[in-house]
DNA sequence: GGTTTGACAGTATGTCCATACTGCAATGCT
DNA sequence: AGCATTGCAGTATGGACATACTGTCAAACC
């Protein structure tokens, strides 16, 4: 048998030049040249693990989502009202371009939102995580508030194996305004995220902002 | 003297033809070929008009933000506050990519901001093109509180040649009040569009969400 | 009506790129 | 020890591309 060498790690370091050359070139900048030098190594090390161009892409994609729920993902410990609005606030400032490196992160993100238009697997992952960011939202959300816990979606129910609601009974009303409200803060914040990445905003009036919005959401009701 | 054509009408419907590429095949499948072909006409005519692949890249932008400006820039007449308010909410729901035309025009735009961190001319415009929706966001927010119309930004006072205020000296509470709370109404509103590009949300949903934070901004003081 | 001049089309060229393929070295199993 | 297998560097190839350049035509002005 061969040199065993991790895979996964191979294709996250790669993965890292990758996200690199997109933020200093953007998408079009993207090469197999490019990245490898980037990352420091061969060419021939980049194609040994990305068979093609698109599947390197996509795969930076994929590790983004992860990278970030791995970061601020959805904390299971359940604590009181004032703790989760904390949290909520927290959640929706972390995806800002407050540091160089978060800056890198963002504007990835940005460019694999505009890639989504024309690439269907790019977009899937691009839409998923969304999804999965209004859902954490909205759960922080409904604690913050003191309520219960918010239902969520049909797919994450469907996840769960939990039986369906049939199609034409809706949601409560609070739990749909739950979810409308989640889904209006994490739209500020990502907007907020766009402005400070064209140099439109100061990242700390951003985060104002946010919070502003956070303490306006839980104390409506 | 040779035939003579309309030269801006000319490089306006090969960028239009560019827009179409960005959409379609995102800002890397952008060629003189690809454009050519979309546009058709012949790649010698693209070149004619455009010397470098960027400089239509950059042509693209600005005309992108002038014809956003064109379509529903800001209207000058007054009005009653309720007519404002309509007003506004229709400014905040115009980019959001409800018909195939606005999406092609969306996703463009997200092209375009994705772009702007790796190119300071494109990150110019965008960057711009951002500050004035803000200003006429807050004009219209103003305007629907039917309190007098708010002071413009540094940059607006200067491009009319106004004094400014010493620096130390804070703008009124309440204009900055307005200011900010048009930067949230502006940023959810773009928030909501990158959503319903990714295919994240429904376009009729955030309509309706807009407008309920709309009714919510003008009646909080 | 001739000549100038701008609007193109078409072609040439050098660069870059994706992908395929070759070769070799390292490694662990037997 | 030897061999099979994998990791990866390097090279070859064919195509696409940006850009430069040349040629052609038609209009406008004298």
């Amino acid at each position: 048998m061969p040199k065993i060498v991790d895979h996964e790690q191979r294709r996250g370091e790669i993965a890292l030049a990758l996200w690199q050359v997109i933020h200093e070139q953007g998408i079009d900048g993207v090469s197999f040249r490019a990245v490898a030098e980037a990352a420091g190594v061969s060419i021939g090390r980049v194609q040994h693990y990305f068979t093609s161009k698109d599947e390197l892409v996509v795969f930076g994609c994929r590790a983004m989502v992860s990278a970030a729920e791995q970061d601020h993902g959805p904390d299971p410990s359940p604590r009181g009202p004032a703790r989760a609005r904390d949290e909520l606030a927290d959640f929706l400032c972390a995806p800002l371009p407050l540091t160089e490196g978060l800056r890198v992160g963002s504007s990835v993100w940005a460019t694999y939102l505009a890639k989504s238009v024309s690439h269907p697997g790019v977009a899937a992952v691009v839409a998923e995580a969304m999804q999965g960011r209004v859902e954490v939202t909205a759960t922080l959300l409904a604690a913050a508030r003191g309520t219960q816990e918010v239902r969520g979606t049909r797919e994450a129910r469907e996840a769960r194996g939990d039986e369906q609601p049939a199609p034409d009974v809706e949601v409560a009303p609070e739990t749909a305004r739950v979810q409308s409200t989640a889904l209006a803060l994490v739209s500020l914040s990502e907007g907020l995220s766009s402005r400070i990445l064209a140099g439109a905003l100061d990242a700390d009036e951003a985060g104002a902002l946010i919070r502003d919005a956070v303490d306006r959401a839980v104390h409506t009701d």
